[in-house]
RNA sequence: GGGCGGCUAGCUCAGUGGUAGAGCGCCUCGUUUACACCGAGGAUGUCGGGAGUUCGACCCUCUCGCCGCCCA
């Protein structure tokens, strides 16, 4: 006998160990292999090797096993393949701050090798973490295939497809602007900088004849370096005739660049420069001192400011651009930590002394006060401007000139832009595609070089003179340099590493053992479908599409299934520096108020926030979180997860659906303890009985609604589906209106009743399977009690595939009897009628079918409406109150019970009520273009209401007549 | 500045060119051996504002407002 409650944390252990010991989600398993069985195939956007499961995990991993065990059940031969990505830069961090945590030497001090050994060590040992996690929220992907962007197959393809590119002109090296990193002194790519408005707050001008307090500049720049326009005055070399001033004014939000100035630009068209343009005029840099031409660009923009743009080639991506047009230098003024420069190259660039080393943001106002101790500061006026920050180390990024390695973005866009415009690959839901095409159509050059020692060694090595052979080895690579230089030669290794997203943008072909030519890659790529949210559009799924397409020349997915955002209680994105995250396992095992407390205030962005994180925590869970269970989160998520919305996680919603893991276990307790038994030979086409044919029938329609709903993406409707099924057809009225039987002696009946709930109970727990794994596994491995032994785990049963079972003639009676009992349970409420009142009923007139029904399903009726029995008359006794439905009239007698005056009252609302709706109809059916012009289904409708609402009004009046003559009587 | 999304019951959210929905919460009731993590019943809405298209708009179009996100 089943324990009366469910308790989610005993079951789950026990289920992993069946599905484990046999293998369920191994692809390619017996029986599927070959043509036996269709390919499914679905890759994990692989989590980061340091990374723990938070939300946007569960439901991504959620919905993907969803459609894996769907489609497994569906007899699919399903691979879902899992594995981590190496996380370069976050997983180097990790390891360097537990070396100085332990007080070890630096990796520098170590060196290369023993630093990588260090981080496999640390993989080994606490990586991956997420795996486990993964594990208990149910994913059923093939473990034994699981792989690392680090391992030997996957690192060889990324050697084989760089050589190639290279090869091929899309990988080259270049000296640009990257986006550098100060912190973690690497370049990072476009998509790893995050833009931080800042706001300042300081406001100073030299009209006001005011001094500038340098103090409290100096305040406010430390509290934000950012947030402020600096206006500087450049003073013309020598006076031009026909220009008013001696100088020209800039503005700048980084006045420490202007150390950097290699030029002025204006608009050709804007005439207030005209002069200067004509006399080809230049100016003297302030402090440098340096002489600077004035050029003509479309750049500057004549309507901004003065309509004059000092130019930083080295330190502004603009300004690069525009120095290159007009051949102006490149002077670097910053040094890989963003200190100014110092040495040689500070005095190659002009730096005074003062500068040298100093650091960029103190460097900022001391070339302020300069300017305005040189009477060449015109104002400061505080701006909001958006400040590049790195997303993993959260400084500031400077535009930085070095020599990187750029994959040519836009010639392998160009395919994979064509495969979703001509639908190759779909997303879903479809306006993600705008967003695709956006960035694929502006692509620009991807810099893929990284400063780190953690990744995939850029497979590049240099002879004496710099010349770079590119190889799969470093055997290969000495050939061709003893081929270029008719000699050999020493060659040093490129010290840089690829970014992490190079290895993942191979992650469909590679995983499947690509560049060899594996049966699995053979079967299972192009892959079915990817789910991901859409924050990765960029990062990943566009830089697969151009792989795949280059390297396998078909798209790596059919389907891009785009899946929303979770967000706090509040609609907040959930993060650990704002202190509001959600850990998964906290949902599914329960945790404390105060363990809750502390894991969120731990990584606190802004230690300050501490009070306040922990009171709005106090108030959202005062008693912590109970165990829900691993199901019950997995079924709040589907049922959110309506597409293109984002999802505010509600707990009580989790708990609501914790209850209803808790109806179907004991649903579940209610077929066991009746001996509902399978039957080996029970056919749902063939039964007696119009209660059973009509849940038989209703199963049908639900098994192909969550069939349609998943098939489709709709996850959400797929989950509503079941779960009014299982709870509003299934518990609420189907158990109810069979117990008289199960408690009768028709011993035909009981037999087949007993049967059709076992039947139904495992229609239940397969459509139910995808969603909540475990409960429905635990309860099919322990429903056989008394009946057969089951062949198969549930994960590897057949999906619900009915047909021919719809019957129309039990649906209409047994809605009929639902339809009474809900009627005459609705007026003994609000009658205020005792619920211990047993009533006797009558049903007025002379309607076959009624008599039928009535007499069929008495035992139902008079159990579920509380009736002392059932009789038939021609007209209503006295002192009863008359309950309309559409085709029939039913008295119940009260008399002495119930206030006549109330149901008078309640009579007369009713009525108002369906003389408006008459009303509605009439309007409609008396509009001659309504009739002239809607479609002959509506009108029909209408015309069908309006009969209806006649025939219920006629029998009100009856009713109310009644009444009248009782209370006068 | 460009783009996308949202605004529906107290809360969290579905929804469709033709009679406004669910869960939670709230109110009333609960003799019944599946379940109080339950059962029965009930109340609650100018579907953000305005205009248009249409026989008919919560839904389509335009516009305005507020909120959020992405890109520059």
């Amino acid at each position: 006998m089943l324990d009366k409650t469910y308790k989610p944390g005993e079951i789950e252990p026990r289920i992993h160990k069946q599905w484990d010991a046999q293998e369920a989600f191994k692809c390619g398993r017996e029986g599927r292999q070959g043509d036996a069985a269709e390919p499914y195939c679905i890759v994990i956007p692989p989590p980061n090797v340091t990374g723990s499961l938070h939300m946007g995990h569960a439901l991504n991993d959620t919905l993907q096993d969803i459609l894996c065990r769907f489609e497994r059940m569906r007899g699919k031969d399903v691979l879902w393949q899992p594995g981590m990505d190496h996380a370069g830069i976050a997983t180097q961090m990790v390891v360097e701050r537990q070396m100085a945590a332990n007080q070890e030497p630096d990796r520098r001090s170590i060196g290369r090798e023993k630093f990588i050994e260090k981080v496999w060590a640390w993989k080994e040992e606490s990586g991956g973490a997420i795996i486990n996690q993964l594990k208990r929220l149910g994913a059923s992907c093939d473990w034994s295939r699981e792989r690392f962007t680090m391992d030997e197959g996957l690192s060889k393809a990324v050697l084989k497809v760089f050589v190639a590119l290279h090869k091929e002109g899309l990988i080259y090296k270049d000296k640009r602007l990257v986006n550098w990193d100060p912190k973690f002194q690497t370049a990072i790519s476009d998509l790893e900088v995050v833009q931080v408005d800042a706001s300042g707050s300081f406001n100073w001008s030299l009209a006001s004849g005011d001094e500038l307090d340098k103090d409290a500049l100096g305040k406010v720049l430390g509290k934000n370096p950012n947030g402020h326009m600096y206006h500087f005055r450049y003073p013309l070399t020598s006076k031009v005739k026909g220009f008013g001033k001696d100088h020209i004014v800039v503005a700048t939000t980084r006045p420490e660049t202007m150390l950097g100035d290699s030029g002025v630009a204006v608009h050709p068209e804007d005439e207030r420069y005209a002069p200067l343009l004509a006399a080809k005029a230049t100016l003297t840099l302030p402090i440098v001192g340096r002489e600077i031409p004035i050029v003509a660009d479309e750049h500057s923009d004549p309507e901004k400011g003065t309509g004059a743009v000092k130019i930083t080639p080295a330190h502004d991506f603009n300004d690069f651009e525009v120095g290159k047009r007009h051949d102006l230098a490149q002077i670097n003024v910053l040094d890989r930590h963003a200190n100014l420069v110092s040495g040689h190259e500070a005095d190659a660039a002009g730096v005074p002394d003062a500068y040298h080393g100093m650091d960029r943001f103190q460097a900022r106002l001391k070339v302020v006060v300069e300017m305005m101790e040189l009477g060449l500061l015109e104002k400061i006026e505080p701006t909001t401007h958006a400040v590049p920050h790195g997303d993993r180390s959260n400084v500031v990024i400077e535009p930085y000139l070095t020599d990187q390695w750029y994959v040519d973005a836009e010639t392998l866009a160009k395919p994979a832009l064509k495969a979703v415009e001509n639908g190759d690959t779909r997303f879903v839901p479809k306006n993600w595609e705008k967003t695709y095409f956006e960035w694929m159509r502006n692509i620009q050059p991807w810099c893929i070089s990284r400063q780190l020692w953690w990744g995939h060694q850029i497979p590049a090595w240099y002879g004496p003179d710099n010349q770079i052979f590119v190889a799969h080895n470093e055997n290969e690579a000495k050939a061709l340099a003893n081929k270029h230089y008719g000699k050999s030669v020493e060659l040093t290794r490129d010290e840089d590493v690829l970014d992490t997203w190079f290895s993942s943008a191979l992650w469909p072909f590679s995983t499947l053992g690509w560049p060899d030519e594996t049966p699995e890659l053979a079967r299972y790529y192009p892959t079915s479908v990817l789910i991901t949210g859409f924050d990765i559009i960029f990062f990943w799924i566009a830089r697969m599409m151009m792989m795949g397409l280059h390297f396998k020349n078909e798209v790596p997915f059919a389907d891009i299934y785009i899946h929303a955002l979770v967000r706090d209680e509040r609609g907040q994105k959930m993060s650990k520096s704002k202190g509001n995250v959600m850990d998964p396992l906290d949902i599914i095992d329960g945790t404390t108020l105060e363990e809750l407390i502390s894991k969120r205030t731990n990584a606190l962005s802004n230690p300050s926030d501490i009070k306040k994180i922990e009171k709005a925590t106090r108030k959202d869970y005062p008693k912590g979180i109970p165990a829900y269970g691993a199901d019950a989160l997995r079924f709040t998520l589907s049922a959110m997860a309506a597409q293109g919305r984002d999802i505010k996680l509600s707990m009580q919603r989790v708990e609501g659906y914790r209850n209803f893991a808790t109806k179907i276990w004991n649903a579940a307790r209610f077929a066991e303890m009746n001996e509902c038994v399978r039957k080996h030979d029970y056919d749902p086409a063939k039964l007696n009985e119009t209660i059973n044919k009509w849940i038989v029938s209703e199963t049908q329609n639900a098994a192909r609604d969550v069939t349609e709903n998943l098939e489709n993406y709709r996850f959400n409707d797929a989950a509503s589906g079941v779960y009014e099924f299982v709870w509003g057809t299934f518990c609420d009225w189907y158990l109810e209106l069979i117990k008289p039987v199960l408690n009768g002696d028709d011993e035909d009946a009981k037999a087949e009743t007993r049967a059709t709930t076992a039947w139904v109970l495992d229609q239940i727990l397969k459509l139910l399977h995808p969603f909540m794994p475990f409960i429905t596994e635990e309860l099919w491995s322990h429903m056989v009690v008394y009946g057969e032994k089951r062949q198969t785990l549930l994960t590897l049963s057949k999906w619900p595939s009915l047909e021919g079972l719809e019957d129309k003639d039990a649906d209409e009676e047994i809605n009929w009897v639902i339809r009474l009992v809900s009627e005459v349970r609705s007026v003994r409420a609000e009658m205020n009628i005792p619920a211990g009142a047993k009533l006797p009923m009558v049903i007025i007139g002379d309607d076959k079918l009624s008599k039928k029904r009535a007499h069929t399903h008495g035992e139902t009726i008079k159990r579920l409406a509380r009736l002392e029995d059932i009789s038939f008359a021609k007209s209503a006794p006295k002192g009863a109150v008359l309950i309309v439905i559409e085709d029939v009239t039913v008295a119940l007698s009260i008399q002495g019970i119930v206030d006549m005056s109330a149901e008078k009252l309640r009579l007369e609302r009713e009525t108002t009520q369906a003389l408006d709706d008459l009303k509605k109809m009439n309007a409609k059916l008396g509009n001659p273009k309504f009739m002239e012009r809607a479609q002959p289904d509506a009108i029909e409708e209408t015309q069908a209401r309006k009969i209806e609402l006649e025939g219920i009004l006629v029998r009100l009046e009856a009713a109310l007549k009644r009444i009248e003559e009782t209370s006068n009587s």
